[in-house]
DNA sequence: GACCCAAAAGGTGTTGACACTTTGCTGGCG
DNA sequence: CGCCAGCAAAGTGTCAACACCTTTTGGGTC
C-alpha cells in the first residue's frame, strides 16, 4: 500500500529473476504481507519489484500451480482466499498422503535416517520440557519432523506434492490463522509412537499412527474454528 | 520431426491463446506425438504452432505444473521421462488419494449421484458381456468411474489434484505403455463392491475397497513390467 | 432522479526484439 | 594426436510496446 516501500529483491539466491520473484512473492503471501483475496495488479507489482511484467507473469503462473493465487482469464489474479472449509480439506489430503508416506518410509528409510529422526525428537522433547513458550520453534520442529517422514518415503511424486506445493499452503494457514496448538505435548507423544513404528519397520502401524496424528490435528482445528 | 507438419490450432475452445496451446501440447504429449524425454525447442515449437515464444512459455509453465515436462534453468524443457518406477509411485499416490476420495464420497455423495453411478456400472457390465474387444472404451469407462468417485468426495483440493494433474500423467502412461489390462472383469467386480459400500454409506469399507482395487492394479502392473 | 449508452481509462493477453548463457566447433599449443 | 582456449551459433531469460477485453465514468434521455 505504501508507495515508498519499493521492495528490493535480494540477489541472495542466484537463480533466475523469475525464481527470485517467485520466492519473494511466495513469502509475501505466506507471511500475509499480501492479504488474502486481494487483487494483484500486474503493472503495479512489476513496478514495485523493479521487473518487467513478463517475468512477473511467469512467477504468478508458478504461484498458481502452488494454489497460492487464483487467476481468471481477462480478470487478473487474486491471492487465494482462506476458508475454514478449505483448511479442513487440506488436512484430509494430508491424512491420506502423509499416512502413505509413513507407510512407505517404514520400508524405505535407512536405519541412519531413522536414528537421526530419533535424535531430532529427543531435542524436541527437551525443548518442550524447558521452555513452554517457544511455540514458533516447536512449529518449525513439527514441520521438520513431517518433512523427514515424507522424504523418507523416497517417493518423488509424494515428495514434490507435499514439500513443494501443499507445504506452503499449510504454512500460510498457520501464520495467518495464528494458531498455536495447545497440544504440542500430545503431538510430541504421537511423533514418538511413529518413530517406534518406523524402528519396528511396521508399515501398517506407521500409517495408522500418522493418520491418527493428522486426524487429531484436524479435529483440534475443527473445534477451534467452530 | 516432419517439417511440413504445421499444426494448426483449432479455435474450437474459446479460451485464451495460452489455454488452447496448453491443451494442444498436453494432448500431444499424452498421445506420444512428442516423445518422452525429447527436448523442447521454444523457437521451433512456437513457429510450428504459429504463436510467439511468450505465449508458448506460459503454456510450458502450466505443463510443468502438471509434471508433464521438466524444465531446468538455462537448459530448456524436456518432455517427462516415463520410468516403470515412476508409474509405481503414481499408483501409490492413487491408492492414498482415491482411497480417501472413496471414504469421503461415502458420506458426501447424494443418493442421486450414487444411483447414476449404479446405472453407469450396469452399462459397463453389459459392454463386458457383449464385446470382449472394446478395450479402449472400457478404459474410458474405468476413468469415468474413478472420476465420479473423486468428484463425489466434494473435496476441491482432492478433485483438482486428481482430475487436473495426475489424471493426464496416468493417461499418458496408459497410452504409451499400451497397457490393455487382462483384468477388466475383476476390475468391474471391484467397482461393484465399491458401489455397495457407497450405498451402505460405509466410509471405512469404501476406502478399504478402493485401496485394494488400486493396489491390485499396481500389482498387476508390477508383474507386467518386471 | 434513474437508467442506458458511449467513450475513455486501466488492465490483461500477446508479440517481437534485445541480453545473457550454454553448446558445439575451430584452431593453436603441448 | 590429444587437449585447451576462444569464437560462433543456437537457445533461454528478460524487456518494452501493441491489441483486445473489462470496467468505469460521463453525458444524454425518459
Amino acid at each position: 500500500m505504501n508507495d515508498s516501500s519499493l521492495i528490493a529483491l535480494e540477489p541472495s539466491t542466484g537463480g533466475t529473476l523469475t525464481d527470485r520473484l517467485f520466492e519473494a512473492l511466495q513469502q509475501a503471501i505466506v507471511e500475509g504481507e499480501m492479504p488474502q483475496g486481494s487483487k494483484i495488479s500486474e503493472p503495479e507489482l512489476a513496478r514495485r519489484h523493479g521487473v518487467s511484467r513478463g517475468s512477473l507473469r511467469a512467477a504468478i503462473a508458478r504461484l498458481e500451480a502452488c494454489k497460492l493465487v487464483e487467476r481468471k482469464p481477462n480478470l487478473g489474479a487474486r491471492v487465494v482466499e482462506l476458508s475454514a472449509a478449505q483448511l479442513i480439506e487440506i488436512f484430509q489430503l494430508r491424512e491420506a498422503l502423509e499416512g502413505m508416506a509413513a507407510r512407505l518410509a517404514a520400508q524405505a528409510m535407512t536405519t541412519a535416517e531413522i536414528d537421526a529422526l530419533g535424535a531430532l525428537l529427543e531435542q524436541h522433547g527437551q525443548q518442550i520440557e524447558q521452555e513452554q513458550g517457544q511455540v514458533y520453534f516447536q512449529k518449525q520442529g513439527d514441520l521438520d519432523f513431517h518433512f523427514r517422514i515424507v522424504k523418507g518415503s523416497k517417493n518423488r511424486q509424494l515428495i514434490a506434492l507435499l514439500c513443494e506445493d501443499l507445504y506452503h499452503l499449510l504454512r500460510m494457514y498457520r501464520v495467518q490463522f495464528g494458531m498455536r496448538s495447545q497440544r504440542s505435548r500430545q503431538a510430541f507423544d504421537e511423533h514418538c509412537y511413529l518413530l517406534n513404528a518406523l524402528r519396528a519397520r511396521d508399515p501398517e502401524m506407521a500409517e495408522l499412527v500418522m493418520r491418527q496424528h493428522v486426524r487429531s490435528s484436524r479435529r483440534n482445528l475443527e473445534q477451534a474454528l467452530a
